[in-house]
RNA sequence: GGCCGAUUCGUCUAGCGGUUAGGACAUCGCCCUUUCACGGCGGUAACACGGGUUCGAUUCCCGUAUCGGUCACCA
């Protein structure tokens, strides 16, 4: 018998996945990995009206930028494939077949406005519940209430039906959470769930008992809207008789709107003007795009840790983990009850975090590219320059660019509270005397030895450096402020800065 | 509405009977810096309410309130 631990990531392709999902993803990784067990990834496709192309393919792209790794499934293969639902539906028919003929299942014929009326008939009567359920289901067109030759003519002239489960009337299903600890339900508020679609798929509670007990599954860890109907999963492996190897289940907290009341929706994320999907997403139907964190500048490790931390803490004051570092201290015990509301402003300061830790050299493509697009000549050397130079102040490397205007662009204008304050003769005087002595100055054209060329020539100017400083930040950039000058000038060059020196002093009132 | 779950600073959370209720984001102030930012230091700020249990409840139990989820031939 076999101890190895085995957990599932279960996405169904119906668009792209969910932030949320990325987060079970994860989590279902960082406690494979620590317990040195397997990561399987299955695709519950069983809903065909549903089903979205492409959603499958950006569902391994998400995983694979996020850096969780699949042992095992969809993609990767392994020795319970095929890892589609659709591709299995022969095995969920075996199954519901057998609880038919073991009575703890039946046939029912009813067509959706039967259903209808039922339930308002129920509503209407006041009833605790309006479901299909031991009491409801001898008023309906089942193989409970029909002849048995009635059922087969049907069955044989092609008459649609499903496959519902027969809930017992009243019994206590209890399980227990990893994460909420015992959970009880009466049987009577568990209906009589449909287990095979009338187009011989199953549903969800059926595929995913079916799978999770045939692919060897040890842990179920979902998202919390699966919590109410985890005891009729419970029922469902009873009946199977796969109770004494079910799975254990950890129901995660969910992830709720900033502000507000309800659960994060694709609409919050429209106005917060942050994305809530892992990578951008275009719905093949409509052609809409949806952004996603990797397109707005989130890097991976940044996301990745942001989210191992919406719902879950190693109970230590640490904040920022390497992917082996969750791995060593994720506890599924520890992960919070309650839902967290998603704030993205967490999110940037993981992400500057990450961002400021980067080679500049690994900064200085996307540098690069941002100033290229932006129309300035940029080699790769003066983007790692900049990299360096302006990474630590910005939350995204996107944004050193931005930063950077100053020093692709000779001042267009000059800063007017700045040029009063600071723009004074002892300023031109400094301006002037650093200006020639880079004129004639012959060396390496480095932030070192431009700072011994600056202060020098101040100094035989008379002039207290201290003084001319904003002066001279403005002669160069027209701003009062940014990052060191002396590297900037570096970055720009002589050339430039000369050329800038003797606009300044030609555009600049005269004091 | 029925059922299930949750409830500690604005937000993410630590806490698992006795703590000055800790950390992080955000915010405010100070320091650093020729400037801005980064960074460092510090401040403001929380146990939903009511009953129990106990020598003692943020912690355990029961109510109430509020929030969340779920009640499909969707997952």
């Amino acid at each position: 018998m076999s101890t190895e631990i085995r957990v599932r990531f279960a996405p169904s392709p119906t668009g792209p996945l969910h932030i949320g999902g990325v987060r079970t993803a994860l989590y279902n990784y960082l406690f494979a990995r620590k317990m040195g067990g397997k990561m399987l990834l299955r695709i519950e496709d069983t809903d065909q009206n549903r089903f979205v192309p492409g959603a499958e393919a950006y569902i391994m792209d998400a995983l694979r930028w996020a850096g969780i790794e699949i042992d095992e499934g969809q993609g990767t293969g392994g020795p319970h494939a095929p890892y589609r639902q659709s591709e299995r539906r022969e095995i969920y028919q075996r199954e519901a077949q057998r609880l038919i003929d073991e009575g703890k299942a039946y046939y029912a014929f009813d067509t959706a406005e039967e259903l209808d009326a039922m339930r308002q008939r129920l509503e209407a009567a006041n009833a605790p519940a309006a479901q299909y359920n031991a009491i409801t289901r001898m008023q309906m067109r089942n193989s409970l209430t029909l002849k048995p030759e009635e059922v087969k003519a049907r069955m044989d002239a092609g008459d649609p039906y499903v496959i519902r489960l027969k809930t017992p009337r009243k019994e206590e299903v209890r399980l227990n959470d990893i994460i909420r600890g015992w959970v009880t339900v009466h049987s009577s508020a568990i209906d009589d769930k449909v287990l095979l679609k009338s187009d011989g798929l199953p549903t969800y509670h059926l595929a995913n008992i079916v799978d999770d007990h045939l692919m060897g599954i040890t842990h179920v860890i979902r998202g919390e809207e699966w919590l109410p109907s985890a005891p009729l999963h419970v029922l469902l492996y009873r009946y199977l008789g796969w109770e004494d190897t079910m799975p254990q289940f950890a129901h995660l907290p969910l992830l709720l709107k900033p502000e507000g009341n309800g659960k994060l929706s694709k609409r919050d994320a429209d106005l917060g003007g942050f994305p809530i999907f892992p990578l951008q997403w275009t719905d093949p139907n409509t052609g809409q795009v949806a952004r996603g964190f990797r397109e707005d500048g989130y890097l991976p490790e940044a996301t990745v840790n942001f989210l191992a931390l919406l719902g879950w803490n190693p109970g230590t004051e640490q904040e920022l983990f390497t992917m082996d570092e969750l791995i060593a201290s994720f506890d599924l015990a520890q992960v919070h009850k309650a839902g967290a509301r998603f704030d993205i402003q967490k999110a940037q300061w993981f992400n500057h975090q990450y961002v400021k830790e980067q080679p500049d050299a690994v900064l200085a493509p996307t540098v690069q590219q941002q100033a290229q697009a932006a129309g300035y000549d940029c080699s790769l050397a003066k983007a790692e320059k900049i990299a360096a130079l302006l990474k630590g102040r910005v939350n995204f490397a996107r944004e050193i660019v931005d930063e950077a205007t100053t020093i692709f662009n000779a001042p267009t204008h000059y800063d007017e509270a700045v040029t009063t304050a600071k723009w004074n003769a002892d300023a031109v005087k400094a301006v002037t005397a650093f200006h020639d002595a880079l004129v004639a100055y012959e060396g390496e054209f480095v932030a070192d030895t431009i700072k011994h060329t600056l202060s020098d020539a101040v100094t035989q100017a008379g002039i207290k450096q201290g003084k001319i400083m904003q002066a001279m930040r403005l002669a160069l950039t027209g701003s009062g402020a940014g990052p060191d000058l002396m590297l900037t000038m570096e970055i720009i060059g002589k050339d430039e800065t000369v050329r800038r020196l003797e606009q300044a002093l030609a555009t600049l009132p005269k004091p």
